[in-house]
DNA sequence: ATTACATATCTGTCAAGGCATATATATTGG
DNA sequence: CCAATATATATGCCTTGACAGATATGTAAT
């Protein structure tokens, strides 16, 4: 594993590029597979798992292997201040159009995994996965 | 002038850096000149230099000449959320030891400025809401 | 000319994006 | 059951660009 201490200088860089900002906000309160990321952000694989890797290394996410599948999900950093920007900055860019576009991009995902090639067979994330399947009528 | 438009991604990677929020720290609700920030700081007038540049050029702080004296003030974004953010991270930042040592000598200078050679006959740091009642007139 | 600050330049480090490849797990054929 | 393969993800290498720190020099005001 990587490093396990808490820098605030590297909690704020983690934060300061657009790709990870929408990693997490795809994230939310939810744990979501590597393969809708990837999907919904419409780029490449390698670098959407650098990134998550750079949002580890700096305590904000944390990942959990299921299968051949890996899930991420935000974690609070050990740090109150870190915590409450953290939420902060979650609820803020949720405004953002791009945002907003990328979260009902992951929803109509959900619905309908087998129209999008990435994700067929994938676990749905779990919280957008129940919303998605009342919505059904599942 | 510089770039007027606000970035959040801009905004997060001026507030990755020690130095940065060493300097946010200091200057807090008040208006503070350049050489108290050297002074404390005990490092070189360019790097402080640069970096006060970097962060006004992410709309985080701005400048006033006084003579020949530069005073930098924060100021709020123009965004919502990163105002709130802003708030959050001055005030979480209050808490570290580093930080309060840094207050602690800046106030040590401020009461008796003729020890410190950096800032002798500079003007004192002035709380943010007096400028206008106060400087205005002379 | 002096003071207070900003900017240019150079060097080293780090990070981002792209491509190729390694690793881990699941699956399939024999 | 084993070998070969496919799938999902991570990592290495390369190039490019941003930025930190240090030093030197420019600029504005006195």
């Amino acid at each position: 594993m990587t490093k396990r201490v808490f820098e605030v200088e590297r909690f704020f860089q983690a934060l300061g590029d657009t790709t990870r900002l929408r990693l997490l906000n795809l994230m939310g309160e939810q744990e979501i597979c590597v393969c809708y990321l990837v999907e919904i952000l419409g780029q490449a694989q390698p670098k959407i798992s650098r990134h998550l890797a750079y949002l580890r290394s700096a305590g904000i996410v944390e990942a959990r292997r299921e299968g051949k599948w890996m899930h991420y999900r935000i974690v609070m950093p050990p740090h109150v201040g870190a915590t409450q920007i953290l939420r902060q900055t979650l609820e803020s860019i949720k405004d953002e159009r791009a945002m907003q576009a990328d979260r009902a991009r992951l929803l109509k995902a959900c619905c309908s995994p087998r129209k999008f090639a990435g994700i067929e067979g994938a676990p749905l994330p779990v919280k957008v996965g129940k919303i998605c399947c009342e919505a059904k009528g599942r």
